[in-house]
DNA sequence: TGTCTTATGACAGTAACTCTCAAAAGATTG
DNA sequence: CAATCTTTTGAGAGTTACTGTCATAAGACA
């Protein structure tokens, strides 16, 4: 039972283990929260579905909310705004970039029902809430980079910061609008009012 | 600072109690922050310095955040809001206001040594932080209703709300950069800035 | 003064974490 | 294959933010 990985970059047993038990432990919690609520689900409950011990849950995921907030988006975003051409402006470059997030998302049928789970939440959870505007902070720092090097500032700009995060602050907004209305509408249509919006102003 | 029981012209013993309580509350934690930090700091070590009882501290602030985040200005700010001429640009009307809010802030001392140390712990303590966007969020919630009535539109418009917690983020990431700069920067002027650069986008 | 209402404190309980440590499981080497 | 080393796990004890209940104290009012 001997597995050569040396030049293989075939993961470990250990490796593979651990990608198993991270996804059981989220699938776990969102099975429960569907049943349950997220407050009246427990860590030791999902810990008990996941078939770990609790210490086991935390050791994954830093906090509960975390198990439901993990978004790993981020990288393909950044690869995706950083191979737009340098000419286009700001916001249709980020316009094409989330249109494209999003319908790769819904591509997956599971994928695409778990961010409606997921932005559902959001909107009934404050903390939930919270929580995802901070990774939207996070998300925003990143954008900032790619952002900086394209207009060749600083990252730390207080103008680039400043107009990431109000266009962070409105998809936000945006996502939180589409799961209030049952997700009834199309989240790419949505998106374009709301770009169209930034770069027109509000009309009076 | 002002109660709202507007039935009573004189406020009763038993309400400047509750309003002395509250303050004290407020006094002890910010004085235990500045010595031991936020998450040293304890609900029980924060009611035994305001010489109450945990149960009370915890009957007058829902969490321990809401003691350090409560913030007053939202109804001021909607008015001074709503008192802005029809026909001025958004941007500018809430130049105008958040402008007169920071320098009333700043015309107190002691206002304007809290607000330094609220942004401060906001850059330091992320669940202070995201707390604060979440609150943030709500004060969007009032600006939207003044904003589509002054437009004509309905509160719950996507571009409305959009617009209005681009606004909002953008503003947060002001005050952020300028407690991350050790508030050496003028308030306003970064505002300032902030607010040019929504209404003109980013140069590029 | 007596009664009615509201604020308070004591107490018990829950659940999200944190820390520590020994045992189990995978990886590695002779 | 066996022995050893490393990483992951579970168990358990402890902290703290919060919740709910109830008797008592303090203010309001007649």
């Amino acid at each position: 039972m001997c597995t050569m990985a040396a030049t293989t970059p075939q993961p470990g047993l250990r490796e593979r283990k651990k990608i198993k038990t991270r996804t059981e432990i989220r699938r776990a919690t969102y099975a429960l929260i569907a049943e349950q609520g997220y407050d009246a689900t427990t860590v030791e409950q999902i810990a008990e579905a996941a078939e770990v011990s609790p210490s086991t849950v935390f050791r994954y995921f830093p906090t509960k909310e975390d198990i439901v907030l993990t978004d790993e988006y981020d990288p393909l975003l950044a690869r995706e705004l950083r191979a737009r051409p340098a000419g286009e402006p700001v916001l249709e470059s980020l316009r094409y970039v989330i249109a494209a997030g999003v319908r790769m998302a819904n591509a997956d049928e599971s994928d695409a029902d778990e961010m409606r789970q997921r932005t559902a939440l959001m909107v009934s959870v404050p903390a939930l809430r919270s929580r995802m505007m901070e990774s939207m902070s996070v998300s925003a720092h990143m954008i900032c980079e790619i952002l900086a090097e394209r207009c060749g500032r600083e990252s730390g700009d207080l103008e680039i910061r400043a107009y990431t995060m109000a266009v962070m602050g409105a998809l936000h907004e945006t996502t939180v609008y589409w799961a209030e209305h049952g997700h009834q509408d199309d989240l790419v249509e949505l998106v374009d009012r709301t770009l169209n919006t930034l770069r027109d102003g509000l009309p009076v």
